[in-house]
DNA sequence: CGGAGTTTTGACTGGAATCAACTGCGGTGG
DNA sequence: CCACCGCAGTTGATTCCAGTCAAAACTCCG
């Protein structure tokens, strides 16, 4: 969850130093909770645990998802440094929660979390922000399962990595994509070997080119957008789409 | 503050007039506004155009919808009396509404309605209780298109349908699906043919049972409830319909 | 009664899943 | 040092579920 784009703005890390006491922002919010640190691999928390805690990323990715009975399982998003996660109104947490690479966390007690948020006018829009770029991510993904194929899969995600790194730094045209082939496919709904297939399709193509381990760079922007499907969507990549209305002040 | 999902208990437009001053709710809200007719069919918003306005729907079925280029389209959700739209942040709207029946809704100005929210402390965890509960419905639902087979998600369509009639008023094993075919297919990533034979199926197997045109009984509950394939979860509807046999008496 | 739109049914196709084998890399220990 | 193992990823052969194309049947209304 809080996986897209926009929140950077928000809860960047790069955005320097200035910010007034006056000015709380979810970030300093949690600044002097103590870190924990997790294996790429361990839980942080699982489906139907007592939602007793709000955590922030500050370092590493994580893994949002479920499993049906059988063992299959969806990735319904993943979390970066700035990230929040926890937010609900239901009394257990309803999907789990795992470390891609090696990460750190901040917790917050939930009481507490509703507390500061809800005497703060400053958190909160700021939060509600979250909820609403969660909500505009969790569509963009819907839209994705229900109707594109596999290689529209492939490149919106592919897209969505380079969208990260570019909001970071500009021009950078290596990606590192930190989770494994399983996780990609668990989330765009494929199998391991149609997402192999397909990257391997893309490169024969000259769209990428894969750089070392867990790297690539994309060749052709311009081919990566049109293969991803989103037809008439104009670029939510700047301006436009990101453009946001001031919530209560 | 965040009260357990309350949908129902403050937007059911069975509570009639009596509505203390002191207690505001969302729906109070709106209430003032003028009613606006939509026949069915007609558009009540679409995706692109200035996010000027937040409507409470007080009657009949809408759906939320997004267009692919090519011409594909995806359901991202339905909405019946009570439900919130256009509640978001960007400037524009990111998916087209229609009147999937003949509906009613009201309009609130969006400045007036982030004032409204943003001073009121009673109203702003209704909204984030909305929020929160459309942020599951979307998890349930790239659950559902992530992995489920036809079967599987036809059967999760009709459990959902079964609870909206459940919670209004109880054991009715009629239930009334307003959308049609199409409607369904876009919303489960299916075609019109694929959800027609699963249906056709279903009935044959006495799982379900036609009741003209837009209207079916539910016949083995317990069964839709197994082909719906979640699992491990428990059951989310209130009763305890499918584990009454398993206790020994 | 007729005609348009919706739904059902049937025959066939195709894209991704499945099953299976192989490659390549990194770590580990003899 | 390198032989061995284990895991992630790739590649290939085959299967199967849902999509596509086509036509018939049913409904709703004028």
């Amino acid at each position: 969850m809080f996986s897209e784009s926009a929140q950077t703005a928000i809860a960047g890390h790069a955005s320097g130093g200035f910010v007034p006491p006056t000015a709380p922002t979810l970030r300093s919010l949690f600044g002097r909770q103590p870190i924990e640190k997790f294996e790429a691999g361990t839980a942080i928390l699982w489906e139907g645990d007592d939602a007793s805690h709000i955590f922030e990323v500050t370092e590493g990715v994580l893994r949002v998802f479920r499993i049906l009975g059988d063992g299959r399982r969806v990735i319904t998003g993943f979390l970066y440094p700035g990230d929040i996660l926890g937010v609900s109104l239901k009394d257990r947490y309803l999907y789990s929660v795992e470390a891609v690479t090696h990460a750190q966390v901040r917790r917050f007690g939930r009481n507490r979390f509703q507390e500061e948020i809800s005497r703060s006018p400053e958190l909160r829009p700021q939060l509600f922000s979250r909820l609403c770029d969660e909500m505009a991510a969790a569509q963009d993904q819907m839209v994705l399962l229900a109707r594109k194929n596999a290689e529209e899969r492939v490149c919106s995600f592919l897209l969505l990595m380079a969208r990260r790194v570019k909001a970071d730094q500009q021009t950078t045209p290596v990606i590192e994509i930190a989770m494994t082939r399983l996780d990609m496919a668990d989330y765009l709904g494929l199998t391991i070997e149609t997402v192999s297939r397909t990257m391997t399709k893309l490169a024969s193509r000259g769209v990428i080119a894969p750089s070392g381990r867990h790297g690539l760079k994309i060749l052709k922007f311009a081919k990566l957008v049109a293969l991803a499907g989103d037809g008439d969507e104009e670029d939510k990549t700047d301006s436009n789409y990101a453009r946001r209305a001031v919530w209560p002040n």
